[in-house]
DNA sequence: AATATACACTTATATAGAGAAGTTGTCAAG
DNA sequence: CTTGACAACTTCTCTATATAAGTGTATATT
């Protein structure tokens, strides 16, 4: 199984020293462009790094980076001793973000943030649970309604912890902005946040604030966000109109 | 603004030479360990990679490749002839995916699919878009049922592409076989595949197969897979109950 | 005072190797 | 036929260095 005589097939382009392109990242786009092109097939083992580093005449750590940077997109696989491989599509890997969230507060100018409620609340059960509370404790409660071209896009309740001894309004504030967690603010106080997504029946009230027809099926986004002390300092959920957010992505290249 | 006397705070861990992990993991761990402590906070700027080289003795090409993970894992952001600098939480790089969905079939013996209708229909005016087909033009229409535990999970719906001139039929039972798609099985035909994620009210006859109450809210998986011809072998779409399948995830670190 | 230059930083990219460690096939010894 | 040593491959990690390029500050020049 002398991989020997045949010279490999990445004869159809080169890497362009003078390209803006890092050589590293222009053997990765050679690459992927072979797979796609389906000259690799899943399964298929690709040219030893020391046959690309001859190849296209770059230095070994450079075709390193290449891989390493194929394996990061999940495009191939290696194994020590054996060699690279391409990964065959898995549905699994399919990775579905928020970025048309956040497109929504970025890209709108004419989004408005519609205050429905603010007021301090006894913490119920469920409520002390999620921020690690006791009931009965106060919280600050917050309803507020996300309109865009006058059309409502999603409705956001959320609960906040309320400590009066240590009245840290300002960072409060922050968490309460909204937008704070989608533009590169400092929110330097949110360590993590523990994200949910589910389907729920609206109920009547949110069907009319959302101007939806009843009954209809919504997102729910639930989301916990704790401090650098591992306290929780916030628990709420968003209810989308479907046909308002939608999540997508791809699997495979291209 | 010299950041000259005062050590870097970075004198609680060392890189272990002798350990198994490698000394570029190793150095990202305590980077993400002292931000998870807050010792360095969102916004501070990391030390320079030669004042990292120096503290823990490595090569400037092992610390940029430390740094390169970080920034990988979205932990840290880097800005030439600046610095680098510790990433605020960001609520739209959470990601979500299907792991949970795989589980399903892999970890799941008492997992059952079970057939309820496969024949050749000719495909309507929806079908033939989505597969680049000719309205009319005869499809494979699959529904099946998965349960697990006697418990329906979800509901498939696929159209397939049907070929009678060039009957692929190995490779098309690749694709219909749906652990496939899980299993790192060489379903080398598929090139990339289109995923939606929606919500539906299920109607009667959906809520009866999936013992669901009615009304009842569900996931709507839509996907699409095409060939390296770019050309469409199948869509369809899984119906879950939300119960069953949950998308979840975290931002941020720990 | 305003502008231009030089310098000291920073990260970014790339080179040319070395050795470690895992895998596979060959070939000789049993 | 089986076993074991070995060679030849593979990827993996790391060193030490060089050059390029962006940023900010201090200094010199106009």
């Amino acid at each position: 199984m002398a991989k020997e005589g045949p010279a490999p097939p990445l004869n159809s382009d080169q890497i362009d020293r003078k390209s803006a392109q890092p050589a590293y990242a222009q053997l990765a786009d050679i690459i992927r462009q072979q797979i796609a092109e389906g000259i690799f097939r899943p399964g298929d083992q690709l040219p030893s790094e020391a046959q690309l580093c001859r190849r296209f005449g770059i230095s070994p750590m450079t075709v390193r980076r290449s891989i390493n940077l194929l394996i990061d997109q999940g495009v191939v696989s290696t194994a020590q001793g054996r060699g690279t491989f391409v990964k065959p599509l898995e549905l699994s890997t399919a990775n579905f973000d928020l970025q048309e969230l956040e497109d929504l507060f970025t890209n709108s100018s004419n989004g408005d943030i519609k205050l429905i409620d603010v007021r301090i609340v006894s913490a119920d059960e469920r409520a002390a649970r999620k921020l690690g509370i006791q009931e009965g404790d106060p919280t600050i409660y917050i309803r507020r309604l996300f309109t865009r071209d006058k059309q409502p896009i999603f409705y956001h309740r959320a609960y906040l912890i309320y400590d009066p001894t240590r009245p840290i309004v300002e960072a409060e504030m922050d968490v309460t902005s909204l937008q704070g967690l989608f533009a590169h603010a400092d929110n330097a106080l949110l360590k993590r946040g523990q994200l949910n997504i589910d389907t729920a029946l609206m109920n009547p009230e949110e069907a009319e604030l959302l101007e939806s027809p009843y009954p209809a099926a919504a997102f729910l986004l639930e989301h916990i966000f704790y401090d650098f002390n591992d306290h929780p300092i916030s628990w709420g959920w968003f209810l989308f109109r479907s046909d308002h957010l939608r999540f997508s992505t791809q699997v495979g290249l291209k």
